[in-house]
DNA sequence: GCATGTCAAGTTGTG
DNA sequence: CACAACTTGACATGC
């Protein structure tokens, strides 16, 4: 069965994720900086639990958690270590909550780092950022029990085959804990499905499949076919697929890259209808948006404990 | 209060 | 050459 999942934010539900900017910390002295963070690290935790309830709630099974949910926690000036934090001992009480009703809801977590987070740059210094940022996120993935930290192959600097020989480099060298992790999703702009297949194979990493940007940048392969290609990366290593869907805001004319406050049910590919997967729903409306879909898919709740399922 | 400009980070494509 | 787009607006400031 599909389950449906929610990316990063609410609309409707009163569930509010707070962050600071480098600028405001950096007039502070560190103390005071370290006491900001703490209590904005706290508050995150804490509306993540509350994330966790609410999508139970709406009968979806799972989540896409914000990457700032520690603010400024890589950044080169003005990171810290969450030992640093006065609530360090609440806070990772608090996530390992989360982990526990994650698993008691059977909620999928998952990670989505920002366009910053690239494995094939050629400058040393980007990548040095891409992997504090990585293994800060594989740290609350740890923590919270997220079994995807999914990443764009970045940028082609005009030597699409060379991009791609660091980004294998890379993925090899990466600390396990982001390794077992890491996926690979298609761009709409520079990284085909048919593009990605060949590494995804060799070093055994699953393959996300986002149909919108298949569609915004086709790579001559059907969507039944990018579909199937993308499943088996995740049947080798024995996990559901992760699928990803969105409409066009201003439909499927001049610039449809822009997302949609909702999904338009003729955008969902019907090759999908039967598949076990998870779908994240990228679309502006949030939890209005998956819900619907939820409902003009016919789908019933996404259940926990005590399901016939369960 | 509310309107508005600003915010760590990369890369590409468009106007 | 500036800006939007990308998984996502929220925060700080000034009136």
């Amino acid at each position: 069965m599909l389950r449906l999942g929610l990316c990063c934010l609410f609309r409707q539900a009163p569930i509010k994720f707070r962050t600071t900017t480098a600028r405001t910390i950096s007039r502070l002295v560190r103390d005071a900086q370290l006491a900001r963070l703490d209590q904005l690290c706290l508050e995150n935790a804490q509306q993540l639990l509350s994330a966790l309830d609410e999508v139970r709630r709406l009968g979806v099974g799972a989540f896409r958690v914000l990457s700032p949910l520690f603010p400024l926690y890589t950044h080169p000036e003005y990171g810290y270590q969450l030992e640093e934090l006065p609530s360090a001992g609440p806070i990772q009480v608090t996530l390992a909550e989360v982990r526990r009703r994650k698993e008691r809801y059977r909620i999928r977590l998952s990670f989505h780092p920002d366009q910053f987070v690239l494995l094939s740059s050629p400058r040393p210094e980007v990548t040095e950022a891409s992997l504090r940022e990585l293994n800060y996120q594989a740290e609350l993935a740890e923590m919270i029990g997220a079994d995807v930290i999914n990443l764009h192959a970045g940028g082609v600097y005009g030597d699409k085959a060379t991009a791609l020989h660091r980004l294998a480099a890379q993925i090899e060298s990466l600390p396990e804990a982001v390794r077992q992790r890491l996926t690979l999703e298609n761009d709409d702009r520079s990284y085909h499905v048919v593009d990605l297949l060949p590494l995804c194979e060799k070093l055994n990493v699953p393959l996300v499949y986002d149909v919108h940007h298949h569609r915004c940048n086709p790579d001559g392969l059907t969507i039944e076919e990018a579909t199937m290609a993308c499943k088996q990366t995740w049947d080798r290593v024995k996990r559901e697929p992760y699928l990803h869907i969105s409409s066009p805001k201003q439909g499927w004319g001049a610039n449809p890259k822009p997302h949609a406050d909702f999904i338009e049910l003729s955008d969902f590919p019907q090759e999908w209808q039967s598949l076990r997967a998870t779908l994240d729903v990228e679309a502006k409306a949030k939890e209005s948006a998956v819900l619907r879909l939820k409902e003009q898919l016919n789908l019933p709740d996404w259940l926990g404990e005590g399901s016939i399922h369960g």
